[in-house]
DNA sequence: CGCCTGTCTATACAGATGTATACTGGCGCG
DNA sequence: CGCGCCAGTATACATCTGTATAGACAGGCG
């Protein structure tokens, strides 16, 4: 009697035509993802949660769950892509500003700080996985990473063309701006994104 | 019978005299503590352990605990305490090498690093429970990582006088320098630690 | 000596968790 | 039309968790 019943949030899904092997699918990967989101914060990370506690947000039977993930890991490594996605859409963003400003690190600490506020999970799942999480997770936030990683470099490469400067060694530069960034966000940010601007120069 | 019998290690407890309210204690707090970092690992953070994996690992029985704990988290609070007292006590072995060298970022990569490898259990506490944890988690991990950095400020100021130079803001850089190192510090680390040193200039 | 005090253990219980098994009901295809 | 398929559900079970209660041992003090 405890059960909540479930609402089936209709969840438009239009990915999958009608013809395969998926007859329908009222509730999808989305929606369970989304509960997942929507139970993280600042003081749960995905590893802490159970797959019951995700199924209870998202308002369908425990077993549902076997129908869209094998494992609550595997849930765990979408939730890392996604993120990783969301952040690479965010510095492609910051690129277009930095055509028009010819400045790069400035702007892009602006607009990472814009969107931090709004997917602060995303980047805390990045954060919390990387460290905590066992293997495929660390794999996983280590190969979004790597995407962020190498655009930054490319970025950072033509903007010393653009200046006719030269870089040093803008692959190993690329890296400890990404984690030092990354480090950076996680932490109380106030007032030190100029100063951080100034030390990734 | 699946019970591991107690095999009491010699705790050689040496705080209380035997006329106080505590007669005897033949498992301290630091057996707890002991048992809990032996759990630690790079998978496994403070805050996923439960306290009979504790009181498992360290051969007592689950309401043993509550003699030497009120909760899992004042264990927790102690390890990051534990963990800030170690940390600190590696800084100071570094400021006497500073003092020799003339030089403040080199060595004291080169000590915290030669330090991580030990202490990387003791890291990894700061580190994880900064970001996953629940409020009195991150109060204490902040707190820790405040004495450091003023320690570090103190470094930077007193540096900079015996070199004539004078330093714009040494409360800000210490705490950039803190954050960053130890975000670092948590990622793997390879043949960066020249390029951090550069960085921190 | 007897008793009391404090440390530690054994047992027990309610709740939560992951998963296995069996079911229900709507949809497309024969 | 009837049948099989598949998403989703309900129920069940073994396990683990935190904690409450009660008992067993040891040492200090009357």
């Amino acid at each position: 009697m405890q059960t909540v019943r479930a609402v089936h949030s209709s969840a438009t899904e239009a990915s999958s035509p009608p013809t395969a092997t998926a007859r329908k699918a009222l509730i999808t990967r989305q929606d369970i993802i989304d509960a997942a989101l929507r139970l993280i914060g600042p003081h749960r990370s995905v590893s802490t949660l159970s797959l019951r506690e995700v199924t209870r947000e998202a308002g369908i039977a425990p077993n549902s769950f076997y129908r869209h993930f094998h494992d609550m890991d595997e849930l765990a490594v979408a939730l890392i892509d996604m993120a990783g996605q969301s952040l690479r859409q965010i510095i492609r963003e910051a690129r277009l500003r930095v055509s028009a400003t010819q400045e790069v690190t400035r702007p892009s600490v602006a607009v990472f700080m814009d969107q931090l506020a709004s997917d602060a999970k995303l980047l805390h799942v990045l954060l919390c996985e990387g460290i905590v999480g066992s293997d495929s997770y660390k794999q996983a936030v280590e190969r979004e990473l790597q995407y962020f990683e190498d655009e930054l470099c490319v970025d950072l490469v033509r903007l010393a063309e653009d200046r006719g400067q030269q870089v040093t060694e803008p692959a190993l530069a690329a890296k400890a701006i990404t984690r030092l960034v990354f480090a950076l966000g996680g932490t109380a940010i106030e007032a030190s994104p100029e100063q951080r601007a100034a030390i990734t120069d």
